[in-house]
DNA sequence: CAGACGATTGTTAGCGTTCACAGCGCGGTT
DNA sequence: AACCGCGCTGTGAACGCTAACAATCGTCTG
């Protein structure tokens, strides 16, 4: 009587009748309520492995306040940085129980964002991370009514969202010094684009550094994150003999930097030392191999996840977290031996 | 009387009632139902963007049959491949007004997507695309009795899913015609990770073209697509005379022959030349700039959300999409002069 | 002018779950 | 012996929407 395959999905009426009992205590057994007898329970869960039954999510989330999907508003997925911290926050989200939703953002101004939120809004969402890094992006967050739990990845802590970020200045201190201590007289500095958080961060943070140690600050070059905005600013540096070290706001645009100057010539670390950020896993494999400053993508992902699990529970008082501080991770673009520049 | 923000968000019964019409109705202005007169249909839309209605998804796919949510199944999104995939597909789905749904795989076994299909069965998505170009996926997928219609991409053809596929050995003859085509002898290989279908026809397609001109077939390198086991790799070709030519499964693994080649005083192009596959954002400003074969993952991502869509129309016959033909991007790591090693 | 038909709208039933509120049976109190 | 409370289970009503059918109106056909 039995057919192999039941050619329609089972539900939780087939399973309640399976075991013998009613509809609301095959949803108590599934949603780990207390008050059911082990027999009953096992009489439950055997009825539903023989059925094969799953519950289906999009009733439990209209019956229920919430649903077991959390959304993902995300910018560029290719770049290292945001991809890193997605496979995170899927990871996180996934080991809680959680789906993922993502939504990539075209353009990055309010209304990029708003359109995100809503489309997320529609299906539900419990709650949203929001990995969109701009300087604009706090800003448009602010003036939304959003209704749904949210948690922001690397948007300053200025803006009204809890946020979980990666310690910037920090990094970046610890770029700097690493060249002052390696003697240079100062560090130059290919910034990223402005309309991004982080480097606006790594750009202040490269200042004042250089600033409290009584250093000059060079003229910083602009870049856009890729490697050939770092190439061109190579070449422009690459006449320059007061250049003798550079701190690039990522490592692609120290990758473009590094094949500007081995064009031009100039040596790395003899003549110019070079530090990166990020550690993107290609950096150990630059010519010269890339000093940088590495972030953990995964804990900035694990702790989003936290954070907003948190946020679910009571959304009252927003947690904070503290920030994830990054690492030095020293190579050969600058590791070798201090060069001031004309000291022969 | 009017609370200007209304602290429920609005639901199709407040639309009806603020219109003066009946929530079917409204349902029948929303799915762009035909017989409607234009007069109520303003009615409706005005009340619609009085209230700010947004209908809901779950409640839209309880009651229908379909959500208007994908599902992607991928593998280590970090990955250029997966990942520029994946956004393509993210874009394409989110323009014909679909979301979607991610996750990522652990493990990539049966077990693996067969979780990962079911999480997202239980999300009900319309459809699936799985980005997990695996030997045994396909194996896995085919003994799956998935009640969903899904894309793989790059599982060849050996499935039983309809596929979107780059053809990848297309896009290894050109790679290894070029490097004959410039004088060289034969050409060595540095594979990818046998488990990946990409690095299958890549192998295979190189030994053939070699074959199919007569060549000799030198053994080859395993690789895993990490610049680190390129790097190995470059170790052990770079003290070999017989070694003019190699051709990298991937980029990372080219950038970590490079490195190798670099240190170890192998001049690229002069002494070796170098090509790698992908064609990813740094491979212009490697040192030398690299020779690669370049994929097209936007219009992969395309291709994948109109046949998956085709299928959701008429589930019968699944279309067959043409193969993406990749292109060679001849630089620096190629370029100047073909050398056989030896002539001086 | 009766009947039929098309266009438009309303009504009623679900979709598969959870929530709120009973019920039932049993042991322990008074 | 009647009562309360507790552990366990069942019943009915949402949740917000779409599908299927019924109802209404005016118009067209013969």
């Amino acid at each position: 009587m039995d057919q192999p395959s039941p050619p329609r999905p089972a539900v939780m009426i087939d399973v309640a009748r399976l075991a013998g009992v009613s509809h609301q205590t095959v949803s108590r057994v599934l949603n780990g309520h207390p008050s059911v007898r082990d027999e009953t329970r096992e009489r439950v869960l055997t009825a539903v492995r023989q059925l094969n039954y799953r519950p289906n999510a999009l009733a439990r989330g209209l019956a229920g306040r919430r649903s077991r999907v959390l959304g993902v508003v995300s910018f560029d997925t290719i770049l290292y940085g945001p991809a890193a911290t997605l496979l995170g926050v899927e990871r996180a989200a996934r080991a809680a129980g959680y789906g993922v939703s993502i939504v990539t953002l075209e353009q990055l101004d309010h209304d990029g964002v708003s359109d995100a939120l809503s489309a997320l809004a529609e299906q539900s969402v419990a709650g949203v991370v929001i990995i969109a890094p701009f300087t604009n992006t706090a800003a448009a967050l602010r003036s939304l009514p959003i209704g749904i739990p949210a948690v922001v990845v690397e948007a300053g802590l200025s803006g009204a969202l809890p946020a979980i970020s990666v310690d910037q200045a920090a990094g970046t201190e610890l770029a700097v010094r690493h060249l002052l201590e390696l003697g240079h007289e100062t560090v130059w500095h290919v910034r990223g684009p402005q309309n991004w958080l982080e480097a606006r961060d790594r750009e202040d943070a490269w200042r004042s550094t250089l600033e409290g140690a009584g250093r000059s600050v060079p003229p910083m070059i602009d870049g856009d994150w890729s490697a050939r905005s770092g190439y061109e600013a190579g070449l422009r540096l690459a006449g320059d003999p007061r250049v003798t070290a550079v701190f690039c706001a990522n490592d692609q645009q120290a990758l473009g930097l590094l094949r500007a100057f081995h064009e031009r010539g100039v040596r790395v670390p003899d003549d110019v030392s070079v530090v990166g950020f990020d550690d993107i896993p290609e950096a150990e494999f630059m010519s010269p191999p890339l000093t940088t400053i590495r972030q953990d993508f995964d804990e900035v992902g694990r702790r989003c996840l936290a954070m907003l699990l948190d946020l679910l529970d009571s959304p009252v008082e927003p947690p904070t977290y503290p920030r994830v501080m990054p690492v030095l991770v020293s190579r050969a673009s600058t590791g070798i031996r201090p060069s001031v520049n004309g000291t022969a």
